[in-house]
DNA sequence: GCGACAG
DNA sequence: ATCTTGTCGC
């Protein structure tokens, strides 16, 4: 075992979260059960600063995109971050910035992996399945599995594999060129509607304007705080 | 054994 | 993620 997991241990079992993950996992639905129209969509993300988490959810309407509400809470950092074990860091602070929105969502974005995680379950699904809510992962670099080059879907992604399974999509702008974005189910919708739904939502850069706006907002929060 | 490794 | 100036490029 490693130095890092050593570490972790102190303070966090991991054969014991890795059995959380392995059971919770089941219960993920990657069916489309979004409330439809889609009135709100949701993206939440988290900054840090001396031991003290950051987070800001931030609401627009859609599909206009506009600013309806900006939610954020402070907590204490709990854990440190060890890939694979996400969620066990920022799930708390997600959690306590969500329930004080006032606005409903329909769908949230998170800014992290869902099923494209080494046991099927990385924060998108964690959080989609504590809020019992649809929930997307969206990540700027993979955590596990291989690109399928060879097998553009509908244009707009290449599938991601792992372990036999599509776990997501590597969304593709233009030619043969992968957009900074791996997309994977959280929970409570399919991988092609998070897709749509990633892709209508992007407007500057290359990640879904409720995660972009958090992230701007979540920085700005910290400095404000610091 | 070695490399890879979300935020 | 965070610590950080100037700098290369569209």
């Amino acid at each position: 075992m490693n130095l890092e997991l050593k570490n972790f241990n102190a303070v966090f079992n991991v054969n014991h979260a890795i059995k959380i993950q392995e059971e919770l996992s089941e219960r993920i639905i990657d069916r489309d059960l979004l409330p439809h129209p889609i009135r709100y969509v949701c993206g939440v993300d988290v900054s840090y600063s001396n031991g003290l988490a950051f987070t800001c959810a931030v609401t627009l309407s859609y599909p206009e995109l506009s600013l309806v509400e900006v939610i954020c809470s402070t907590v204490k950092v709990t854990l440190p971050y060890l890939p694979g074990f996400l969620a066990f860091r920022e799930l708390k602070p997600i959690i306590r910035t969500m329930r004080k929105r006032y606005y409903p969502v329909d769908v949230l974005f998170i800014d992290g992996h869902g099923r494209a995680h080494p046991r099927l379950f990385g924060l998108a699904c964690h959080v989609g399945l504590s809020l019992n809510i649809p929930t997307i992962g969206v990540a700027k670099r993979l955590l596990c599995g291989k690109i399928l080059y060879n097998t553009l879907v509908d244009g707009l992604y290449y599938p991601v594999l792992y372990k036999g399974n599509i776990v997501g999509a590597a969304l593709k702008v233009k030619d043969e060129r992968i957009i900074g974005a791996y997309v994977s189910i959280g929970h409570k919708v399919s991988l092609r509607t998070a897709v749509k739904l990633t892709f209508n939502c992007i407007r500057f850069g290359c990640s879904p304007e409720p995660l972009r706006l958090a992230h701007i907002y979540s920085k700005s929060f910290r400095r404000h705080f610091c």
